[in-house]
DNA sequence: CCGTTTATCGTCACTTTGACGAGTTCTGGT
DNA sequence: ACCAGAACTCGTCAAAGTGACGATAAACGG
């Protein structure tokens, strides 16, 4: 705020100011989000992401983290800010503002209960972000289509360059598992020895366990966690979709 | 929101909402922001970021855009959102929850007239992000540093991997004022050969515009204008800081 | 025992990078 | 007019990184 205006919130129409969530775990080889069943108007009966109201004496990221853990009863994953978006007219009722927050976890995530009226259930991103698949309801309450959207596209990005993708793994993972991320999150086949190379080879990245799992069938794996470096420099490079 | 709660924002206290800008041009080989003196309480004659209250009918874009515009005239510049800034108690007077924005100008920016009360100046962010240097008030009001230095980290990262740099050029620019560009932000020196070849190798990412010019003494340099390629894939990497 | 699956190690050609040499064309000083 | 300096641009070369892919190893289920 510039220094002179002086501070009168009651000459201005309220503001609410929100928390949404863009909350993604991998499912069934899918990148799913997290979406709640609106109840009441408007959008009833829409999907939409979970939030909810900032209250008096919290922080913006201890919102999500609430919101998220009374809806899903997860703590302690990555959360990180994603974007503001206030414009007029998003919400039919009111001016609000909502902070959105890109949330991760791993794979197998809790069975989310509707433990109120609310039904929240895991859905598939493709259907929301592929305008040429008419499945489910394609569009989200209020412009949450677009938040998603832009959740989705930080997510990607950010694996590129830093180690994101363990947030969906658990806390020890074998190469495969990490590549599979990557594999989902992009939507691209990547080749196993050389993603092997390349993230064993950056040093400080992956920290061996000196334990092995067979899990997955095969012949067992090396179990990792994540290491100190947590940007990959020179990056992974995400092959472009190919183009036919 | 999730979809049960009920509206009565009277319910909570009153949240203001405001923007706040962090203007970034070069001067004088320099990366330096657009600051002003506060005339009031609190922090009476610090420096803080420009910005203002969100009105009941723009977008939190133009309402940065609008306070950009009332502080130096300027328009049309880049633009993009930055974070948003929330913390209780961050302002003493109320909640203020502020939607931070980065823009940048090119080089000769307008002389900031002090037209109202406040003064407002450029000043090099390295004052207030090295906090060994003890020039300058080194500390800006309310969590301005914290968000000024967001800000420089912001546009540092992205011209690694976008053509951001071009938005502190004007129209027509040579390779070698871009490079400036990226040494003057980064704080390094980077080889004028293998600059060169980069940008001028990446299609797209300049357009030729046939005219030369003298500029800047030496040999005669080819004009350039931004090509439609806003990605450098792969980056331009920024040489880690020379540790001794 | 045998095919299948997954992990891991290697090889090779190609691209990109970083370091640096060298020529070109302007300006300003003498 | 000449020269020093500055800056632009083209080249060369070794080192590093990447993509494509062959090959072996170690588990599993029949």
């Amino acid at each position: 705020m510039s220094g002179t205006e002086t501070y009168d919130p009651s000459k201005y129409p309220p503001i609410a100011v929100t928390v949404d969530i863009v909350l993604l775990t991998i499912i069934q080889d899918s990148l799913a989000a997290l979406l709640i069943r609106r109840g009441a108007e408007p959008f009833k009966d829409s999907y939409a992401l979970p939030g909810g109201f900032v209250q008096p004496d919290e922080t913006l990221a201890a919102a999500a983290a609430r919101e998220l853990e009374e809806e899903t009863g997860a703590r302690g994953m990555h959360l990180e800010q994603l974007g503001t978006y206030g414009d007029p007219g998003r919400d039919p009722r009111m001016r609000v503002v909502s902070v959105a927050y890109l949330a991760l976890i791993p794979n197998p995530p809790e069975v989310v209960g509707g433990s109120d009226a609310t039904s929240a259930e895991w859905s598939p991103v493709a259907s929301f972000l592929d305008s040429t698949l008419p499945e489910t309801p394609s569009l989200l309450a209020f412009d949450h289509s677009r938040i998603l959207r832009d959740g989705v596209d930080r997510a990607r990005g950010k694996l590129e360059y830093t180690g994101l993708a363990t947030a969906f793994c658990p806390d020890e993972f074998t190469v495969g598992e990490l590549r599979r991320v990557y594999e989902i999150v992009w939507g691209v086949d990547l080749d196993a020895r050389n993603f092997h190379r390349k993230v064993t080879g950056t040093l400080g990245f992956l920290e061996p366990t000196g334990e092995m799992t067979t899990r997955g069938g095969g012949r067992p794996a090396q179990l990792f966690r994540q290491g100190p470096t947590q940007s990959l420099n020179p990056p992974i490079l995400r092959p472009s979709p190919t183009v036919i």
